[in-house]
DNA sequence: AATTTAATGTTAGCAGTGTAAACATGATAG
DNA sequence: CTATCATGTTTACACTGCTAACATTAAATT
């Protein structure tokens, strides 16, 4: 028989939000299919989320950490601009294959992090990590490098949304012409796209 | 007294959804809200647009006429650098004066393009205008031409992202070294910014 | 000009949502 | 052992998108 406290609902809240959040897009989420889902009442999960945007900075908040994850490179080596590509490369991979919730950490769902200091910290703490690394490329200073660090991620970051858009704009350009086929040559060539980019922004 | 018809219901409906959509935010935006807005029956928009992401479609499709012409440079004279840049900037001027609309064009809210003819009309074309202006600039082959626009239009589009996100962010970071202050250097400077990415872009 | 038809409006109603209030249970601290 | 408090349930409200059946009027056809 089950018992009437259930023990661990807030964790199997957010694992099962960030589930059903990155198949269906955190729209499709409800608190109430979600209670429903962990076998519990509806209004179960207001004693562990004041709102569903609280909910939401859950979920964002493990976004970032995956992210965070992806874009690590092991401090200890020397960097190179071999690194920062790569970084480049799995931020864009994770935002690509994590699309619904990327939307979410990157949307307007969760207006104000400073309400929510996990989800803060989390994101901070991804950009601090990318700070880091460039730090380590040159010695440069702290303004340049994270003028440098800003550049990148408003890099990687424009080119997962316009990836994914175009994907869906169709294309009744000529060949090669088009902003798909265009997309589809960069996303294939991510590497050499950033390397190009980069090499602009590094040597300077 | 008023009559049966409304008369214009559909253009008013969508005028209203396009300013209540850029004032609260496409999420804010009811059918039912909306119709009482103008003065008709709750269900009366369903004349006019078969779903709510049927009438998304169409603000969206406002929004891409509006960012076109803010990126819309004279024809006939010879490009530059600097139109380009100048191109840049309008974009992302646009993205952050009508953040929410810009969330609805470049957002998940409208599925599939391909559904809605208008909106791929004009959302095709912002395209195919900063192709034309890239075409200008100099000789090169409609692939090398089509790349280079899909770059810029990704950096921008990153920017006014990362631009918004980072007022949200909070810093607590060094003077200098957060992703806010940095930011915001990026913001005044926009011109220099994009100038010196650009750089990079055009000349290989 | 009369009549049919199609476009556009209304009313009523379903199923689903976020969330608040009042109450029930049971783990834990005194 | 008892009181407290975190965690769960029930009930209810206001709101949403959307459908079906019906009403009105403009436009097309005869």
């Amino acid at each position: 028989m089950k018992s009437y406290h259930h023990g661990n609902l807030k964790q199997e809240l957010i694992d099962c939000a960030c589930k059903l959040c990155e198949r269906d897009g955190y729209t499709k989420l409800s608190i109430r299919s979600l209670a429903k889902e962990s076998g519990v009442s509806q209004t179960a999960p207001y004693r562990h989320f004041e709102t569903k945007e609280t909910l939401y900075a859950s979920v964002a908040t493990e976004g970032f950490k995956k992210l965070s994850k992806a874009c690590h490179i092991d401090a200890d080596k020397k960097i190179t601009k071999k690194h920062l590509v790569e970084i480049g490369c799995n931020y864009i991979e994770f935002g690509l294959k994590n699309a619904n919730t990327y939307d979410l950490m990157f949307g307007t769902a969760v207006g104000n992090f400073a309400e929510y200091p996990e989800l803060l910290e989390s994101a901070n703490s991804t950009y601090e990590n990318m700070r880091l690394s460039f730090s380590k490329l040159a010695s440069d200073s702290d303004e340049v490098i994270a003028f440098k660090c800003i550049t990148l991620w408003s890099m990687v970051h424009g080119l997962v949304g316009i990836l994914r858009k175009v994907q869906v704009v169709g294309d009744d350009f000529e060949e090669g012409v088009g902003p798909i086929s265009t997309a589809s040559v960069i996303a294939t060539n991510l590497e050499d796209h950033l390397d190009k980019v980069l090499t602009g922004l590094i040597q300077n």
